[in-house]
RNA sequence: GGAUGGGUUCCCGAGUGGCCAAAGGGGACAGACUGUAAAUCUGCUGCAAAUUGCUUCGGUGGUUCGAAUCCACCCCCAUCCA
């Protein structure tokens, strides 16, 4: 099966320049393809992870990757996508998150000599000058074709900066400078940046007379049609410190029915055939599917060794059995206690199980609470520092929030 | 720069002097049912030393016994005009 097959048959590819072409190309290994990360945050999520993996399959088949991180479109910020102006960042900001992405980002692809690449276009973009930057790219582009582009038609209606109108200039420009510098021919990326993606092929074009493809991923998003990835608190991250391996092997454990086959075509490595054939389950035992899913997801992001312990968490805690070993721990501070005891509200909002004491009244007034199994009936409940000795308790919230609270 | 309409809790949105911690909906959370899914039903949704107190309706001042609500100035957004 050759590269272009397999990225079609996991369902990956949405809009494509010129299908033919790119088939050539990435079939063959000709391919110098770059993906941009703007560094929105301190962390890469699921968005990107998926476009890792697209390099990470590209790779594999002989291309060349170059991993553009944002930091100069991040000055900028894209509109695409969004119904309300990003708020802006500062330079340090900026900055750090890029060397957070850095390091995420190696983690997943093998940069180095002839192999995969990484490029800051703050290198050119910051130090643009704005007349000379009109007169040279500027001049190339239509406001009444920008304005047509549909990225730009939501944000009519709700409003949209001169700032953030630019973004698809910035980024055609990206294009243009990794062509001659690189070589790239070819651009991916998320089904949003379709417009700004053209926009970069179409300048290439008008300045080089060069042709150079561009090609969308599909946007994970659920039956509901919302995009995946996302949950109340925020993004799931990749990084451990902000979503803990297990909470992350929660989420994809936790996917509805109808998107298990979807997310394990889009996302893991498994070979198309193996999962043709989850293809077939139905009913409750799609479980062991999202089992699956959830367990090769935590092993690509964390390794195994996370992986195995996020699942034998999970199956301490929903099955019983197990091993319950690595259940997430919060440990006692003495002034969580007062007057030598803690009540069950205190713990509550303590360990971070709920968000304020108010939240953990009404946890346990609606009988939400456990401690070791037992329902707490009592708000003033309290407990002494002795009852946390050894393995402490397991104080459980709702269904699936728990943590065992030691001192 | 001018005219008009706006800014209310996580989001949408009602409220135009006290009965307002603020209707209704969405979401989230908890309970029932289940398969750690979906659907459905119920409860709940500012904070706390909790039959009470404290903070909140873009900002700052003011009027009033009392302000989300009235007044002044300012900031921000949308639409039309320039």
């Amino acid at each position: 099966m050759t590269i272009f097959d397999e990225l079609k048959a996991r369902g990956l590819l949405a809009q494509l320049t010129d299908e033919e072409e790119i088939k050539e190309l990435i079939n063959n290994g000709k391919a110098v393809f770059y993906i941009g990360f703007d560094p929105t945050a301190d962390s890469l999520h699921v968005g990107h992870f998926m476009a890792l993996c697209l390099m990470k399959r590209l790779q594999m088949a002989g291309n060349r990757p170059i991993a553009l991180i944002g930091g100069g479109t991040a000055m900028i910020g894209d509109p695409s996508g969004r119904s309300d102006m990003r708020t802006m960042m500062t330079v340090e900001q900026i900055d750090h998150n890029c060397e957070c992405f850095k390091k995420q980002m190696s983690r997943f692809i093998e940069f180095g000599e002839g192999k995969a690449m990484m490029v800051n276009n703050a290198d050119w973009l910051r130090g643009l000058n704005y007349i000379e930057f009109l007169r040279e790219v500027g001049a190339h582009f239509s406001v009444n074709r920008m304005l047509t582009a549909e990225c730009y038609k939501q944000r009519m209606e709700k409003g949209l900066s001169f700032l953030e109108f630019n973004y698809m200039i910035m980024q055609s420009y990206d294009f243009l400078e990794l062509y001659k510098r690189y070589g790239c021919n070819m651009q991916f990326g998320g089904d949003d940046q379709w417009s700004n993606m053209l926009g970069g092929t179409e300048l290439i074009r008008r300045k080089l007379g060069k042709n150079a493809c561009a090609m969308t991923i599909t946007l994970l998003l659920n039956s509901e049609g919302k995009k995946m990835g996302k949950t109340q608190k925020g993004a799931v991250w990749l990084d451990p410190e902000k979503t803990s391996p297990f909470e992350f092997y929660q989420y994809w454990r936790n996917v509805g029915d109808a998107d298990v086959l979807k997310c394990l075509r889009m996302l893991t490595f498994l070979p198309l055939e193996q999962i043709d054939e989850m293809d077939k389950w139905e009913g409750s035992q799609l479980n062991t599917a999202k089992e699956i899913l959830a367990f090769e997801l935590t092993k690509l992001v964390h390794g195994e060794e996370e992986a195995t312990k996020a699942q034998e968490s999970a199956k301490a805690l929903f099955a019983g059995g197990g091993d319950d070993a690595n259940m997430p721990t919060y440990e006692l501070k003495d002034e969580d206690f007062l007057n030598g005891r803690i009540d069950i509200l205190g713990i509550l909002a303590s360990s971070g199980l709920c968000a304020s004491r108010s939240e953990a009244r009404r946890a346990v007034e609606q009988g939400g609470v456990t401690v070791d199994g037992e329902k707490v009936t009592d708000v003033k409940q309290s407990f002494a520092p002795e009852q946390f000795a050894g393995d402490g308790i397991v104080v459980k919230r709702g269904k699936k929030s728990f943590k065992r609270i030691v001192k």
